[in-house]
DNA sequence: GATGAATGAGCTTTCATTCAT
DNA sequence: CATGAATGAAAGCTCATTCAT
């Protein structure tokens, strides 16, 4: 059996290869299951569409997830994270900004930017998938941080900063959602919408603020 | 033939029995359905669950709606048409109201009332439940239909009143949705979140009127 | 309770008025099962679907019939009394013929008249419907009835004469079944067919004939 | 990379051996589906039956066939293809025939022998099985066949040949399935019966021949 | 007797998961 | 490790039959 001396003599590079061919299979698992929810939606979503639109093997699947739920997870995660990556990229503006309006701009900005990235799977991740409770207090964390950020920076500016960091998220995120992801009954543009959601943002902040 | 008159003079009684005992199934079906959406979620929701839960045998379930879908379809309805009560209500409000402020009150307090009312189903049915096209636009159409007797609540003391009201509407709903089905990360209490919400939205509405 | 009464006071009319009664629901519930069978074929037909049709109650059908097998084996029986009534009018025709001819001719447009009244009921009970070994006992006891009738008809005209109506009979009856319900694929019309048909078991019977 | 060698050259028997794996289970069901089908006829065949019957299980029925009736049409066709291939060698027979009574002898013989092979599971096919327009027009068009090469055979024998043609493949098709399907009531053996049904139709066949 | 609501065994089918190859 | 055939619990639904009214 040669295959098996030269893992063993060679552990490392054929360990790095296997790795980077188990990251590949991983990858095209959630990619496969991200299109399909994205495209047909839950109901649609099975492991073995799963594996045949990965390109690989059911036993393949269950190679790397032990079930169903975990494949989810890492799109859930990879969704979180990238809220994260966002939030990192905001807080140092937040923290560099210059007034009220530019945390404002930042936060609608920043929700509307992630909302905007594959609105259909999106949409899937928020209405159809079942999300368990860990999960769910996983983006309840991530939300939690996100206002904690905006709290601090906004705390410079305003009076009760929290209470309105709190509602600014909320409010950012809920609307961006409405506008970019159902984009339905909106008697004007997305992007105009978005300014309005802004303009009332701003005003919201700024309002009763010592200077 | 007195039979035949007797018969005649007893059929309604047992008619209204029947139809009673038949109401009372059907009553029975939707009820454990909204209970097991509300407790144990989407997933859990089975005939087999339901007809239990009813206290029916599943062929019950199947004389009075053709699938499971069908069921579904009479909650999500019967939401609607709260829904659809609410805003006849509140109609009469907005058309006698005195001032823009009392508009936004009764739009974030209608709005609130809706979500209060057994939040957990109405979680379920927002996140989980799979919405056909034809439900989407029902829920869309009654939707249209607030934003329109905003707009006309609006028109006569603000600028610019469609868009006003489309974010008022969006924002109440998303909000009392947070506030009071999510409950989640508040900093204060959900009617503080309430309170809060009617300020911005106020300040929001009245901004930049021409008086 | 006057009904009571007089049902016990005159028992007689009020039994027979029942009886024509409960005959005019049987015989609904009958007529309804042939016609769906007809119509919509056997997978069509239920119980529901039959009292429907029936204009009585599904209670009122197992008042009458214990399930529902009993309803078909009342319309079998009331074709294999159909049959046995042909064969016994063509028995007169068979002991007054007057040549061998004659038989044949009568055997042949027996069966065609046969398979001609309400030829989809006929197919649906010839290849749809579950018969039981009882009564396809019954149907080849009828068979047999009429093969014997005919072998005793033609006796006096030909040598081998059981050998000789076995084989018309059963060429009769599948010839007309083919001519006259299947309906496919034929060259010329059903009659002319039919001719054929006659025609050549004409010959058939008459080869060899002693005279 | 010798993996991938190995791995190559040992794919094809793999592959064979999980095919073969397959064609086993697949035949497997429909041995199965025909032998209930047999044995305890239309009423008895259910898919939980064919699983337990072919020794697998309810899930490998599924991954073979799409639903049920799929499984049906698989032995239907088989039948016609043992018809077809019937047919394909009696055209031989026909063509190089000496006269007319060696193709209805011919005629005769095949249909028998095609009646003989499993005669519980053609009655169960021909009386029981719901069948699909699909495969009614599949079966007219056999017999279509069988009777435009009989036609073509006679035609350089006998006067009006299709119509002798039709009278002789629907005689013989149906006699043999009385003899040797049905088997009741015969007087004598079925060969016999068989024996005359020829000396019938060769008597009618060659009726009339100019010769 | 008549009614029709209620029953539940039993059917077809799906799909997450396992495991022999 | 990869494969994909096999598994079987569980779901949706039908319909012959029962039984309270």
């Amino acid at each position: 059996m040669p295959e098996k001396r030269a893992k063993k003599s060679a552990k490392r590079p054929v360990r790095r290869a296997l790795q980077s061919r188990s990251r590949a299979t991983v990858d095209a698992i959630v990619k496969a299951t991200a299109r399909i929810l994205a495209e047909r939606g839950w109901t649609a979503l099975n492991t073995n569409a799963i594996a045949a639109r990965a390109g690989v093997s059911i036993g393949s699947v269950y190679e790397y997830f032990p079930n169903k739920q975990s494949i989810l997870n890492v799109i859930i995660d990879r969704h979180l994270a990238a809220g994260e990556a966002k939030l990192a990229e905001a807080t140092s503006i937040l923290s560099s900004g210059k007034d009220a309006d530019d945390i404002v701009e930042a936060v609608v900005s920043g929700f509307i930017q992630l909302h905007q990235d594959d609105p259909r799977l999106h949409r899937a991740l928020s209405t159809e998938v079942p999300i368990s409770p860990a999960q769910r207090r996983r983006i309840e964390a991530l939300r939690s941080k996100i206002v904690i950020a905006v709290t601090s920076a906004l705390s410079e500016y305003v009076d009760g900063a929290e209470l309105k960091a709190t509602l600014l998220v909320e409010t950012a995120d809920a609307l961006a959602h409405r506008w970019f992801v159902d984009k339905v009954g909106l008697p004007v543009s997305a992007s105009t919408m978005a300014g309005e959601t802004s303009t009332m943002l701003k005003s919201y902040v700024s309002a009763g603020r010592s200077d």
